[in-house]
DNA sequence: AACGAGTTCATTTTT
DNA sequence: TGAACTCGTT
């Protein structure tokens, strides 16, 4: 067993504990994820059969490397293992079993976008006041709900939640809800949160199904178990309930998801649901200096709510932790830039040994051109991913309707792109129609003639087009099915045609996932390699799927969030401002602002032996100059493991002891004092539109029949004043009309639209 | 039906 | 700043 050697006495006894339930507290950088794989190892060498072990990750990165890893250990075995994230391993297994939900086994998977959208539409049905009703807000409200295993019944038969609606105003809620299950239920499509509450529904009502997949993974485990929210707690519970051979993994500190329902008290709840639980406690930090490590743990220190352990390094004590402060996020950015530039070449680094953590994607922009400014080559992780740019969904929902031809948002998404003359209009009739039949919008299109009034031709030949799809997705390869939509869709045309600098790249984005298609197509390693099976991941794929230059050397930049589980020998944490971290939705309650803390010690916990923070006193924000105070959080940490670097611009007359600094971390004095305080003009200049200073019609103003206007008369039009009409042309209801105003001159006017009055 | 100009509004983090 | 939506013109 030499791959024991390497671990200390608590890793150790964590990996050997194989049976039973397990739960591992593990410190930042404690070898957590070698924990893991260890483990695994070590079950499949004493005879536990790959196939019956689940371990679930939080992220499809995590389950990629650690995959890797075991792979690494075990050999090919590996690969039998059930391995992912809770929403890839599940909806998985609702492929499998979506019959006894009575859902499609080729059910489409709904982003967040596609779920906003499908409440919008539900809201402006309902006429539900689209303030009060704000998409984002109701979304929320539904997927908290859903991760806490509240059906829409319940929810409406809550009486605690239908005082809450009812005292905000918001007495519908319930029945949106009620309308986007039974939407996404048409579609034959799950959002997110359904992947695990449909588990759940699963799991409850069929024990048959129940028992098979407990006697399936005689062995479970779960990575970032604090991380987890009600519904995954369940599914894990219930799962584990005939072995218990159940292992979680996580640390408290660094619980950083609960604003999408994750609950800390998964991992009390956890101690009190297996009496007989080993804990083992992962205490040795082995990635960062001592400096580092004390200052995390001073941080940490501020929340109430943790678990009790200490987290130690036995590394060198290190530098100190530099802090720099910028007078703009531009500056700031250039700081930095230039810091990495200088670290760089004095200690003989590479880029990758550099990254940049924000809190807000929106900084990364002021970054960027600190880096671009200096020729440093850069990364940005995360962000809008790669499956969330417009043309990609374009050409995704074309396979998704081909696949699931019910899918509605998919259907909106694409049934007038390109242009074939489908307008607004006609899909809001198709949808009525399709409430009223009590059908899909896609069968009211297929039978077009029957259920509505008028049916354009352009219809029949978009269901037909879809329908020839479906046949080529039968008969071809993944690569040439999707080569042949692309083709025959028109948008692969569409975009060829647009010679702009976004077209282009919008084309290159296309060539590019048709080639990881066919990549798919050419894969050995699977079975089934139809284009319906690389859709069914994609909804679950997200930034680094085609992460080409992994390799390349190149600084990272990425938001605090997706940085978790990473280390870099130099971290750059920016943005050290009031109401931007803490960010300002914090503020309101104390656990909101301890898992910012959280966040702020996972930033600083990535960092091996050298930590710079920054903060600007001022920075744009939506578009205008506002100024900052530095964050809470540096003044958090003692004073003695920090060394202040205000160069950049002369720092207030110094204050030696750590409590006088408080004025260090403001501004800069920059001459005249409170530079900042105003910035805008008293007077919001309210741009005018060009209305302002056009006609006034009269009092009385009030269009006139046009249909039989002459040339020569004289007519009134509500915005142009007076004229006189010089000519018509056309010919129906087409008729253009030149008019000679007055005040400004001549126009050409389409009679069906223009509101004339007619004078003589 | 399609397009363009103007307006409003929101920005935390991600499967 | 920008995306998403509205409104008016062609």
């Amino acid at each position: 067993m030499d791959y024991l050697e390497g671990l200390n006495k608590e890793q150790r006894a964590a990996v050997e504990q194989m049976t039973g339930p397990v739960m591992i507290i593990a410190g930042a950088g404690s070898g957590k994820t070698r924990v893991i794989t260890y483990r695994v190892a070590h079950l499949i060498r004493h005879g536990v059969d790959a196939f019956n072990i689940l371990v679930l990750t939080f992220t499809n990165k995590a389950a990629r490397e650690m995959r890797e890893r075991i792979n690494h250990l075990v050999g090919p075995d590996a690969k039998n293992i059930w391995m992912g994230t809770f929403h890839s391993v599940f909806a998985k297994l609702l492929r499998v079993e979506a019959d006894k939900i009575g859902y499609p086994n080729n059910f489409t998977i709904y982003d967040t976008d596609d779920s906003k959208s499908v409440i919008r539409a539900i809201l402006k049905e309902m006429s539900l006041d689209d303030k009060l009703y704000n998409a984002n807000f109701v979304y929320n409200r539904i997927s908290a709900a859903k991760n806490n295993l509240v059906s829409w019944q319940e929810y409406q038969q809550n009486p605690q939640i239908q005082a809450d609606d009812f005292s905000s105003g918001r007495g519908h809620l319930g029945k949106v809800y009620e309308n986007y299950v039974n939407r996404c239920f048409r579609a034959g499509a799950m959002d997110f949160d359904d992947l695990l509450f449909k588990t759940n529904e699963l799991l409850k009502n069929n024990p048959d199904v129940l028992n098979k997949y407990q006697h399936k993974f005689k062995y479970l485990m779960v990575d970032e178990y604090q991380d987890t929210n009600f519904s995954q707690y369940l599914i894990v519970k219930k799962l584990a309930a005939v072995n218990e051979n159940i292992c979680v993994v996580g640390d408290d500190a660094q619980s950083i998801y609960a604003f999408r329902g994750a609950n800390i008290q998964n991992i009390l709840n956890f101690e009190k649901d297996y009496p007989e639980l080993k804990v083992f406690k992962l205490e040795q930090n082995y990635r960062s200096t001592q400096n580092i490590v004390n200052v995390a743990n001073s941080i940490i220190a501020n929340n109430k709510e943790q678990l009790k352990k200490h987290v130690f390094s036995e590394k060198e004590s290190g530098d100190k932790i530099k802090v720099v402060r910028a007078f703009s996020d531009n500056e700031e950015g250039k700081m930095v830039s230039e810091s990495i530039m200088q670290e760089r070449s004095s200690k003989g680094l590479k880029w990758n040994d550099f990254a940049i953590l924000y809190r807000t994607n929106a900084q990364s922009r002021s970054m960027e051109e600190g880096l671009r400014k200096l020729n440093i080559p850069y990364k940005i992780y995360g962000g809008l991913s790669f499956y969330q740019r417009k043309e990609i969904k374009d050409l995704i929902a074309y396979f998704r309707l081909t696949f699931n031809p019910n899918d509605e948002e998919a259907l909106k998404r694409v049934i007038n792109y390109p242009k074939r003359g489908i307008g607004d209009t006609t899909v809001d009739r198709i949808i009525l129609a399709a409430d009223k039949h009590n059908l899909t919008p896609f069968e009211v299109i297929l039978n077009a003639g029957q259920y509505l009034e008028k049916a354009p031709a352009s219809l029949h030949s978009f269901s037909t087009m879809i329908q020839s799809f479906q046949v080529i997705t039968k008969n071809q390869s993944a690569y040439d099915a999707a080569l042949h939509i692309a083709q025959h869709s028109g948008l692969l045309k569409d975009l060829y045609e647009d010679k702009s600098v976004e077209g282009l790249n919008r084309y290159e984005n296309i060539q590019e996932l048709l080639n990881g298609i066919k990549e798919f197509s050419e894969r050995e390693d699977i079975e089934e390699k139809g284009l319906d099976v690389f859709m069914q991941d994609v909804a679950l794929l997200t930034n680094d799927d085609n992460d080409k230059n992994k390799d390349a050397d190149t600084v990272s930049l990425m938001t605090i969030h997706s940085s978790k589980g990473l280390e870099f020998p130099q971290v750059y944490v920016v943005g050290l401002e009031e109401n931007l971290f803490p960010s300002q939705m914090s503020l309101n309650s104390r656990s909101d602002l301890e898992e910012e803390r959280r966040l702020f010690y996972v930033a600083i916990t990535r960092a091996e032996y050298k930590l710079t923070i920054s903060y600007a006193t001022s920075r744009f924000k939506f578009g205008t100059l506002i100024s900052c105070e530095p964050s809470r959080f540096l003044d958090e940490i003692d004073a003695k493991y920090l060394e202040l670097d205000f160069t950049a611009r002369p720092a207030p007359s110094g204050g030696s002891s750590f409590n006088d600094e408080r004025n260090a971390w403001s501004r800069p004095s920059t001459g005249g004092g409170d530079s900042f305080s105003r910035p805008k003009p008293a007077s919001p200049v309210k741009t005018t539109s060009v209305l302002a200073k056009a006609h006034v019609p009269s009092p009385d103003f009030k269009p006139s029949d046009t249909s039989n206007l002459q040339v020569g008369m004289e007519v009134e039009h509500e915005r142009f004043g007076f004229g006189k009409v010089i000519s018509l042309e056309g010919n129906k209801p087409d008729i253009k009309a030149t008019i000679f105003f007055k005040e400004i001159g001549q126009k050409q006017l389409l009679l069906k639209f223009a509101k004339l009055y007619i004078l003589h």
